[in-house]
DNA sequence: GTTGAAACGCCTTATAC
DNA sequence: GTATAAGGCGTTTCAAC
């Protein structure tokens, strides 16, 4: 379904999602029309499932990265919905991932500083329903980020 | 520098970064081209760093998000450059954060399976310069993502 | 069925207020 | 910050392969 030219089309529009179908057609050596209509059916075929703004988090006082590790009182999938709709609308949790091993969650807190995060961790995540252990690493810096997956 | 308005405006961009300039004004009161003033004086500032398109891992044959845990052999500056050097130029890797804790850098490598992070793991990850050790975490499902930060 | 070309309409951008 | 005007781009339609 997704073919070499798509890929092409979809590192391209990874990178900046703005440049125009003409510019696209050039460096894959498509027509401009042609370009347009494979991206129209890899955004209806949710391939593309949106475009979204990439911030710089420092700049709005948002420069620090935390990983939090989840540890649920139970693995019930009640509880775990209960959890996962609670956690979606904390706004200082950018991502959020179901996992194996030992613990349950892990999550990416974006934070101005440790100070904050501090803020975050008691007022916020230790107060999610069914939580029993929050395990926190920061980070220092991040290296890089490939955008769109 | 970045007032209310501009978070209003940022926060549209960050889930659809399409909506016309118009469309955004309406939302949030204002003229097409006060928001279009806003948000190139956003660009310029650097704290919109671009535009990406969200691609469906699944979709594409890549549907497994892995946790990696990685240890260098040292700490120092050289070795820490090298290491960050070749992990940028893997493909699969598509987050690196230089972490504060017990173990150096922390990645996201985003996969077909299992099998396929096996290759992964042992024709790329450990033989990047430096690495001691690798630990890895699998994802069962992304729970959700907010993007742009 | 897929590609290339042209007309249309909307969005972005720039100028003036 | 608002209003208006012009240019560029995405969209759609049609013809050709």
């Amino acid at each position: 379904m997704v073919d070499i030219t798509d890929r092409k089309i979809l590192s391209i529009l990874q990178s900046n999602a703005r440049v125009s179908h003409a510019e696209i057609g050039e460096k894959i050596g498509l027509s401009t029309s042609a370009v347009n209509r494979r991206i129209k059916i890899l955004e209806q075929d949710g391939v593309i499932s949106g475009y979204a703004a990439v911030l710089d988090g420092k700049k709005m006082g948002k420069g620090a990265s935390v990983f939090v590790q989840v540890t649920l009182k139970t693995q019930r999938k009640p509880q775990l919905d209960e959890f996962e709709r609670a956690v979606a609308t904390t706004p200082e949790v950018v991502d959020c991932f179901l996992m194996t091993g030992e613990m349950d969650y892990l999550l990416r807190v974006v934070v101005q500083d440790a100070a904050d995060y501090e803020r975050v961790h008691h007022e916020t995540l230790t107060q999610l329903p069914g939580v029993e252990r929050v395990m926190s690493q920061f980070t220092i810096r991040r290296v890089f980020q490939k955008s769109g997956l």
